[in-house]
DNA sequence: GTGAAAGCGCTAACAT
DNA sequence: ATGTTAGCGCTTTCAC
């Protein structure tokens, strides 16, 4: 259970295998420049020993690091599925994850420094809330790439937000709905966004008079607080559009329990298709956020600008789509 | 946007301050040995030149990194809220935590290799899946502790499980209620301790014949699927233990558009305590599990490791401890 | 209290 | 195809 012995250096290997440190080094890293039958007694040797090569010293060596670092809410679901498909983007153009979480009690600022430290090439930050000038600041020392918020003059990857919201009115207002509402997200990131397209769209249909946004937030417990709003209401609306999918759980659970049937009495559309939506009992209809497209586009561009590449264009807009689940039907006559 | 300018070394701090390299190591050390005076230009130097150490470099040299990788399952709540009371266990104790996630694409094997590359000085594996002689393999090459799932001969912190089970079925048969049905978590760690818990729990109350244990599992379609099974039954249970808070959500989710009131006509307590449980709207009853000492526990054995300190008992089991929240009450008249 | 020199484990540049 | 040398940025002796 103790780990006693020391671990075996590429000097022991090569001591083992009767050849140089440069032959190991090669072998290992699967350079050409070495014979078949010493590559062999190399790798014998390595096994043997069980040799692992220290990453550490590698990269300080080579001056890379080949690291990616990322900021994220540990807590948002959604943030949840942009690591998980950040590690696939990231694996498949050569590069590795160094994952620093913001908790309630360890914050961005804090996360971000132990990536500093760890050398890492670029920063992808999930929604930060770190204020632009901050931001920036760090973008002077190495490249930073923004996913799911828009910082004017840094590098930028999210969705069309209030286009998101066009398509989920389009499909409500197809189905013969008249009031609909919108649960916002307050002062999160894409709120504001979502908020305009929400009126916007509104507007398009001839719905002005309709518009009722609701103060949300991001959060289960912000869902439910705004439905028991809407529950209030003399008329409530047949339909209603939430910020994201977390909140609109909220809102689920909250109308369940009031006896409210979706989506007969009212339908409920989200936004992200986190894994949330997809569950089974859940079963939400939602504006899905392009998820692969977004983390392949981030890690990307980190790397054009670790690479020293010409970018045209800082913000990537990323298109978002309707899919429609079991939450919502035509109003009730 | 660019990072043109490398990064500035020690020795340009040095250059700097007009002072040696070893004094600049000592006073961004915060280590004793520097006049007062000597230390504010330090610090002036490398405000100024923004200079942040290099942890590679640094960990390099002194053979140690301070690190203590940890493996968990990013999809998991419960293991959410592990990892993030480990950030403050581990801070008090002066290591840094490396993050390397399990995600449905990149298995635990993948994650603890990338872990053992970084040099950690011990691995926390949260609910492992990995097989116990995969484990103890690893263990072989540096310490590692395994949190919240039982493995012979490695070092463990979980919680009294059966115990927790016993509390919930106490909880339940004080209120007055005889139909108790347990929803189990399958092949998921702590699973099997639950169910004999609960079965054992049964029994001391005289209700051996009341006992039915539903298949689970470990996520909220689980529970969902499960409240179908229930409530389809000629006489369903008054009350149900829940393997884990994630799954009792999909149970009160059906149960809620089933128009079963919660808890008039059925009580559910989950388990875990995790973020979900607490939610206003969700305001379950659970048995909670201790994170503060479970990640202290953890944290501590993986440094007494480390440190070459002789431990009696490789297994230290913590207690776990009824919250009463919204979801229990007397069974119906 | 301060500085000079050695070297952590590895890779890169230059031999042979 | 193989070996030798230097040095990444830092901490650690050991002198002064």
């Amino acid at each position: 259970m103790a780990n006693t012995q020391a671990r075996p250096t590429l000097a022991d290997v090569a001591a083992r295998a009767g050849v140089s440190k440069s032959l190991v080094s090669l072998v290992m890293r699967g350079e050409p420049g070495a014979g078949t039958d010493t590559r062999r007694r190399v790798r014998e040797a390595a096994d043997e020993l069980g040799y692992q090569p220290d990453s550490r010293a590698r990269l300080l060596r080579s001056g890379r690091s080949r690291l990616l670092g990322v900021v994220f809410g540990i807590q948002h679901a959604f943030h949840v599925d942009l690591v998980t498909a950040l590690y696939t983007a990231a694996r498949d153009r050569g590069y590795e994850l160094a994952l620093s979480a913001v908790t309630p009690d360890r914050d961005e600022a804090e996360a971000t420094a132990g990536l500093l430290q760890d050398r890492c090439e670029a920063l992808i930050m999930l929604g930060p809330q770190t204020p632009a000038p901050a931001l920036a600041q760090i973008a002077t020392r190495l490249p930073v790439v923004v996913l799911a918020r828009g910082v004017r003059g840094l590098d930028v990857i999210r969705t069309a937000d209030a286009d998101g919201l066009h398509q989920a009115v389009d499909h409500l207002a197809l189905l013969g709905h008249q009031r609909i509402a919108h649960i916002d997200g307050g002062r999160a990131p894409g709120a504001a966004d979502r908020r305009r397209g929400y009126r916007e769209a509104m507007h398009a249909h001839g719905l002005r008079r309709h518009v009722q946004v609701v103060p949300g937030g991001l959060t289960e417990t912000d869902g439910a607080t705004a439905a028991h709003t809407l529950l209030d209401d003399n008329e409530p609306p047949t339909a209603v559009t939430v910020f994201n999918d977390r909140c609109a759980t909220g809102v689920l659970d909250v109308l369940a329990r009031a006896g409210a049937r979706v989506p007969d009495q009212i339908s409920v559309v989200g936004f992200d298709d986190s894994h949330l939506a997809r569950l089974a009992h859940i079963n939400l209809t939602t504006i899905a956020q392009d998820v692969p497209a977004m983390t392949e586009l981030a890690v990307a561009r980190a790397v054009d600008r670790i690479n020293g590449v010409a970018v045209a264009h800082p913000t990537s807009v990323v298109a978002p789509h309707l899919v429609v689940r079991g939450t919502t039907g035509p109003p009730p006559a």
